[in-house]
DNA sequence: TTGACTAGAACGAATGTTCGTTTTAATCTT
DNA sequence: AAGATTAAAACGAACATTCGTTCTAGTCAA
């Protein structure tokens, strides 16, 4: 594991464990064993750190969504795939998933987009639109359907993010899909 | 407007456009022009401010969601109206709405419950649970079945705070609510 | 020997908070 | 009514601490 690796691990560790603010430079050559000196000269200074690892999670995304683009032909089997998707990256993940959903990196990182305007969230608005053109979903704002089409499986993986959940997080996958779903498809006995 | 108060409509105002740990006491007695000794007269610290700005907001959202309860029959009425007053407090007052849904409590305020296992919270459930049992709506997990009921609205309120909407927010309403309100009605064609 | 990397002490700026004091307003005494 | 007394509220300079960053010195590999 690289200097800059183990920077990067433990900056997401502490972010997500105690805040961006709360996270001082001392905690993470402490915890990451790499100096100051060093993390220095990866980074630029601590914004570069979170943005470095803001990028990176940006990354991994946008290429996992394009792989279920790929795999998949309908949009509903792409949605499907994408929400089975974010729940298993909050379960054996939840650092990523609390980095990606929950953490406020306009406050640290003023130069990004906010999360929801980012790549990976203009992939799955393209899928939904997508759908909509080949039948598969009821046709109005692609922003409208995509709140509502993932809104829910969001909403849930905060809760588990927040440890209020009284069943493991996978026990509401099915639940959160068939509601989600029905909310934007197309009514067939229209 | 008392001195306490002035304090708290700037702390509002700042802790949701810069963020609270972007925020210095000074900034808040420059801008409140209250003075730093009158502050740490009302309030026990900066945290004190914070958590007193929570406080009103959990009781102001606690109050509004009873009279909704009261003056509505059928569940459906019921959070209808709740989606309504979300709506209507993001475009009229989008500093609540920011505070409420989108800053960090749990970096600040280490000793409240989060967000969504708050007292407004527990009531939005309190009302699905209740259109269950009255057969309104469809009997599954509450906890799923109002995170995909309201997921849809607190996402595109959020898109509104990050300014990424290109039409009003209250044009969204009637979309995101017959989305939502079919996630988890009864199907009556059974 | 040179250049990339590591180390951690030292620095200066900024922060949250304290504290001694002054001002204001209310209450009591005569 | 007028002065004396008290308490609450306001003030802001000063303080100690913490933070992000820089700097100098040293190490290692090629």
């Amino acid at each position: 594991m690289t200097a800059r690796e183990k920077v990067i691990s433990t900056a997401l560790k502490l972010f997500t464990e105690k805040g961006y603010f709360n996270t001082s430079m001392r905690d993470i050559t402490r915890e990451s064993k790499v100096s100051t000196g060093s993390i220095y000269h990866y980074f630029k200074d601590k914004e570069g750190v979170a943005a470095a690892l803001y990028q990176d999670m940006l990354d991994r995304m946008r290429m996992e969504l394009e792989d279920i683009r790929l795999q998949h032909e309908t949009a509903k089997a792409q949605c499907r795939a994408v929400m089975e998707l974010l729940f298993s990256i909050a379960e054996s993940e939840p650092d990523v998933m609390a980095f990606m959903l929950y953490v406020k990196h306009r406050e640290f990182l003023p130069n990004e987009r906010p999360v929801c305007s980012s790549e990976p969230f203009e992939l799955m608005r393209a899928m939904v639109k997508n759908g909509m053109d080949q039948g598969e979903i009821e046709q109005r704002d692609v922003l409208a359907a995509s709140s509502c089409l993932f809104g829910g499986a969001i909403r849930i993986i905060t809760s588990s993010l927040d440890g209020i959940l009284d069943k493991p997080l996978a026990d509401y996958l099915d639940d959160v899909w068939s509601c989600s779903w029905r909310a934007v498809a197309v009514t067939r006995q229209g």
